[in-house]
DNA sequence: AATCTTTATCGTAATATTGCAATATTAAAT
DNA sequence: ATTTAATATTGCAATATTACGATAAAGATT
């Protein structure tokens, strides 16, 4: 085997997988600071920002968009990546409703 | 190659990192669910309450121990899983933090 | 137009993950 | 002491991920 067997599971927990997959990884988690810190969107030196070879990030980075965490568009030869807001409040919005509930929950352990 | 270049990175950037890592399979979301979801830690049904085989079941919840997500002991014949919510607070900590930055940012895209 | 600069894609090797059957382990129950 | 019941481990096949060199693509610069 090796696939992942998505289809058992509900929508929303592939939904929420699909999120925190695409931020398992120290590069990925990289990335997504980096655009936080950067002023503008526009970050053609994100490449030397990293200790990875310029193929690498841009899978990277088409692993981030493709799970919906960042948006961007090519202008000209540099790129202009962002994060998408919506998607980093999903997670927000999981992690806290989570804590709540633990809250009123009697953990034994 | 294959493996993930984790000594280039930071500290904090491997351990969020490990941590979406662990969430980012459908089946360990689920694991996760359903320990809010039952009153007590004792959940030695949660086999049953997953769509996989009982090995698979068990491998993911070594992962999600491993990742320090889960705490547990083995109590006879059944377990005892529960959350740890230090994990679970690190990542709401995490995410809450990135949704401020966002906020006073002016994302272009 | 030729060159430069930057990002994307292809191809591929190394490694990791996923899933399960078979088997082992371990403690409770009989 | 056996059996039962539950979880863990082993071994392995299928697939996915990670990383990068080589190359392509595409707009900017000269």
């Amino acid at each position: 085997m090796g696939a992942t067997k998505t289809e058992h599971f509900t929508s929303k927990q592939n939904a929420i997988a699909t999120l925190t997959k695409a931020l398992g990884h120290p590069a990925r988690i990289a990335i997504i600071e980096y655009l936080i810190k950067v002023d503008t969107c526009i970050c053609g030196d994100i490449v030397n920002k990293l200790p990875l070879a310029q193929p690498t990030v841009s899978q990277h980075l088409k692993e981030l968009k493709n799970a919906g965490l960042i948006k961007g568009e090519i202008e000209g030869n540099s790129i202009c990546y962002c994060i998408d807001e919506k998607a980093i409040g999903k997670l927000q919005n999981y992690f806290a409703n989570i804590t709540i509930k633990l809250e009123k929950k009697n953990n034994c352990c």
